[in-house]
DNA sequence: CTAGTCGTAACGATAGTTGTTACAACTGCA
DNA sequence: TGCAGTTGTAACAACTATCGTTACGACTAG
């Protein structure tokens, strides 16, 4: 069947990058290497910098070029949400209409996609909401509670 | 094709058929067959089949086979919440963790998973909410009173 | 028996993601 | 100034998921 693969792990990798960096720096050190972060997520360092990049787009993470280079938080832990990270990976919606335009003849095929758009903005804005509650600080928190 | 974003539109399209049979249903036919649907949704009928034998394993629909065969609704669209439709074609989650096990040395490798799928829980939970509030027959009466 | 439909396997095409290598651009530091 | 280390990004292969399509056996009303 099926399996997960195919689901969507780039808000849990960019949390845990730039969670990784948060501590880091707190621990005094003022930036993190693609490669250190990409060790503790176990992948490879450009996959690391290909999220960072989005990320850096978005205004929350900074990046130092040349040497002792690496990257840095653009805002503190406490002041971005998982919202602030989803928007800035994810550019598409969760859910999307017909991939081919359904036969405008029929009244089921004309109506269909104004009627889901409306329900597909509800779910959209309570997902938003929801990773809005939750800050990096709070997911730091709770990885320092669980060690 | 549309240059969209890898997004899901199994649940518009099932959406789309159910509401489809439903509304065939009260205009006085038993069963719609899938060429008939496809036709509706702009698809090929072994789409239509592939995506009604999950929601008929779901107890959604209900299909009669031999001549003069189709398909038929196993519920009235007034108790088919689009939860309900979610359920039988989504078996994974919105969001997943890492395809592979960060660093069990590192605080934040160790702490980020379940830290996550607490956060992860609440969104899902949210968004079965918000499906949870819209009928087949919100559905159909959006639809038709679009036209 | 026949015709029409479902159920499902099989296949190619397409697309998105991930891991990897490679290399130019950049810059702190000796 | 030159070196070393890192970012930024292109390029490519491997893998997975999905979709449209063809094909064909299973089934059943008439």
């Amino acid at each position: 069947m099926e399996s997960d693969v195919s689901a969507n792990s780039r808000l849990t990798i960019a949390a845990h990058a730039l969670t990784w960096i948060g501590l880091y720096q707190r621990r005094g050190h003022e930036v993190a290497t693609s490669e250190q972060i990409a060790t503790s997520v176990n992948t490879n360092p450009v996959v690391i910098r290909r999220l960072l990049a989005k990320l850096s787009k978005a205004g929350l993470a900074d990046s130092r070029r040349g040497a002792g280079a690496g990257w840095m938080l653009a805002r503190d832990l406490a002041a971005i949400t998982l919202l602030d990270v989803y928007q800035a990976i994810e550019p598409g919606p969760v859910f999307a209409l017909h991939p081919a335009t359904p036969d405008p003849e029929c009244v089921v095929g004309h109506g269909i996609g104004p009627a889901m758009t409306a329900v597909y903005d509800q779910v959209e804005a309570a997902l938003r909401r929801e990773l809005a509650k939750t800050t990096l600080e709070d997911v730091l928190r709770d990885v320092l509670k669980a060690a």
